[in-house]
DNA sequence: CCTCGAATAT
DNA sequence: AATATTCGAG
């Protein structure tokens, strides 16, 4: 095996070389052993040789690197026992072999040392004396770093490394885009690996696959090899500052399938799921709602984490373009809060991705994603509203009113709507479909009500949340005397499928307002009548002139109807 | 070349 | 079903 170490570009012939005999991956790995121990040195390398790794040990940094950069010989790995008092040749070692995957091992647990090293570049630390296990496993580094050092990092020893796991991937050098869907099955024959260098574009910076993991004839399940591999969520740092300010959260779609522990820390608001195209298991779904509402930390870094995705950088020879990978947004609650309360501000009209993206200040955001929420968002809305918008607006074709009617339904909604006639603190009415505690009481000051289904916290803020039970929700249970706020929301109704067939009141229950039932049929009249304009009304007479509307409503005790509502009244009625 | 928005893919 | 991606139009 060569190292190629001065080729521009990988030379086939070392590389096929490297292939051939490298079936048995990772016997034959070049391990560099620093030891100044000559006993503990002894041991090792009869360990290490046991398990089919090719030993070259030196009992000091110097002639190590030397060796190193004297090319005649290459490495895959090194493993530098530190000697605590005198660490300093080690960390030269660190910093001068930066390229090559080093794990240091020592007595004692000095943790300034352990961290300098680290700092420095090595991939683990351990202790001695070092177990079968991690040692056998130390193959993982090698391979880890083949991947994820960004190309021009890689090491050319570790290049035939990468080329070996590769070809056992079926990932192809030169064609990875045939083999995508091969690599689903290949995966399994071999450690799990990402083969998206891309992921981790640092270089240096990234975690080691730490520890033991398990023997490679035992490394059976994900799950476990997930455990050690925690960590590569690098771009999580949270840091949660004020509800406004929200980043997207990235899930870094690590190598090892199926991390849950990668996925686990939710919280942001947006959450990007990257899946891997290859789909190697590993896309962690992750449901960004915090179960109690409890979001407290927002991720940041991720801006980088989406260059990433982005730019599937033309990573080395290999070809490996690791699949570009996507990012999902999930459109939360909070975040389609921040996406409706964006077009609220633009209006209809102004209400265009580039500038929602703008007004969000989601950071990872992108114009696309809005794009594509924003459609959705339209799309519904037009299925919507206009049978019963075009009704009560007159002139819905006239996109000079459509612009300018301030109080048409379409997205905007002004926020004198929002807390209005709402029940005092404690008697909030919590929809059956809306889970309790999910949601604060300020709810309602956002979203418009004209389109229930968008202010639905969670998961359930879609479309479809009212379906019978509209009258449950309008009616008075907790908010007897509503026809104010129905008057706010006239146009719920239509599109509340049972009720469509239904002629006037049968379908509504007034369980609670029962008490008065002079009252109740006002109520009920009045609520009905805005709720379905388009049948004939219930009275079957004339229209009920504004003033006796509002008379009625005096009566029982609702004196102060915003100026807007009357307006709706009238319009309803005339 | 960029953005939008609809269509289409995943 | 929800998003992402693609693609034609402006």
């Amino acid at each position: 095996m060569c190292c190629l170490e001065d080729d521009a570009k990988p030379a086939m012939v070392c590389t096929a070389e490297d292939l051939l005999d490298w079936k048995d991956f990772p016997k034959g790995l070049k391990v560099l052993l620093i030891d100044g121990d000559s006993c503990s040195a002894a041991e090792m390398r009869s360990k290490l040789e046991e398990m089919d790794y090719l030993v070259s040990a030196f009992d000091n940094e110097n002639d190590a690197l030397s060796a190193i950069s004297s090319k005649s010989e290459c490495f895959h790995v090194a493993i530098i026992a530190v000697n605590t008092e005198s660490s300093d040749g080690t960390l030269k070692f660190l910093e001068a072999a930066k390229a090559l995957p080093t794990i240091m091992m020592s007595n004692n647990r000095c943790l300034s040392t352990m961290m300098k090293c680290i700092a420095l570049g090595a991939v683990e630390f351990l202790q001695k004396p070092v177990s079968d296990d991690k040692l056998r496993n130390i193959w993982q580094h090698v391979v880890h770093k083949a991947f994820n050092a960004g190309g021009k990092d890689v090491s050319e020893s570790l290049k035939p490394v990468k080329e070996s796991v590769i070809s056992k991937l079926h990932l192809g050098l030169g064609d990875a885009e045939t083999d995508k869907q091969v690599s689903i099955k290949q995966e399994k024959l071999l450690p799990d690996i990402d083969p998206s260098p891309e992921l981790l574009s640092g270089s240096d910076k990234y975690p080691a696959p730490s520890t033991p993991q398990l023997k490679q004839g035992e490394r059976s399940s994900n799950h476990e090899d997930c455990q050690d591999q925690a960590n590569f969520s690098v771009e999580q740092d949270n840091c949660e500052l004020d509800g406004e300010y929200k980043s997207v959260e990235t899930t870094c779609g690590i190598s090892l399938s199926d991390c849950s522990a990668f996925s686990s820390a939710a919280g942001g608001d947006v959450n990007i799921k990257e899946e891997h195209e290859s789909s190697d298991g590993c896309q962690s779904e992750q449901t960004t709602a915090p179960p109690g509402g409890s979001k407290d930390c927002a991720s940041n870094g991720t801006s980088d984490a989406n260059e990433t995705n982005k730019a599937p950088t033309g990573n080395d020879t290999c070809g490996v373009k690791a699949t570009k990978r996507k990012t999902k947004v999930d459109w939360t609650s909070e975040l389609h809060k921040k996406f409706v309360q964006a077009v609220e501000q633009l209006g209809v009209d102004q209400a265009i991705p580039s500038r929602i993206l703008e007004l969000m200040k989601v950071e990872g955001l992108t114009r696309h994603n809005v794009a594509s929420h924003l459609q959705k968002y339209r799309m519904h809305r037009r299925h919507i509203l206009p049978k019963e918008t075009d009704r009560r607006w007159p002139h819905p074709g006239d996109p000079a009113q459509r612009s300018s009617h301030p109080q048409r339904p379409v997205m905007a909604f002004p926020t004198y709507h929002a807390n209005h006639n709402l029940p005092a603190a404690g008697q909030v009415y919590h929809p059956p479909w809306m889970p309790v505690g999910t949601y604060p009481t300020g709810i309602h000051t956002w979203g418009s009500p004209y389109y229930p289904g968008w202010q639905m916290p969670n998961e359930n803020w879609h479309w479809k949340p009212y379906t019978g039970l509209q009258a449950e929700a309008w009616g008075c249970p907790v908010m007897p005397q509503s026809v104010g706020s129905c008057s706010q929301f006239p146009q719920s109704a239509p599109d509340f499928p049972s009720m469509k067939e239904m002629p006037y009141t049968n379908n509504v229950h007034w369980n609670s307002c029962d008490s008065q039932p002079a009252d109740e049929i006002v109520d009920k009249v009045v609520k009905e009548a805005i709720s379905k304009p388009w049948l004939p009304l219930p009275l079957g007479l004339k229209s009920p002139s504004t003033e006796s509307v509002l008379n009625e409503l005096s009566k029982q005790g609702i004196s102060t109807i915003p100026p807007h509502s009357k307006t709706k009244v009238s319009h309803i009625f005339c």
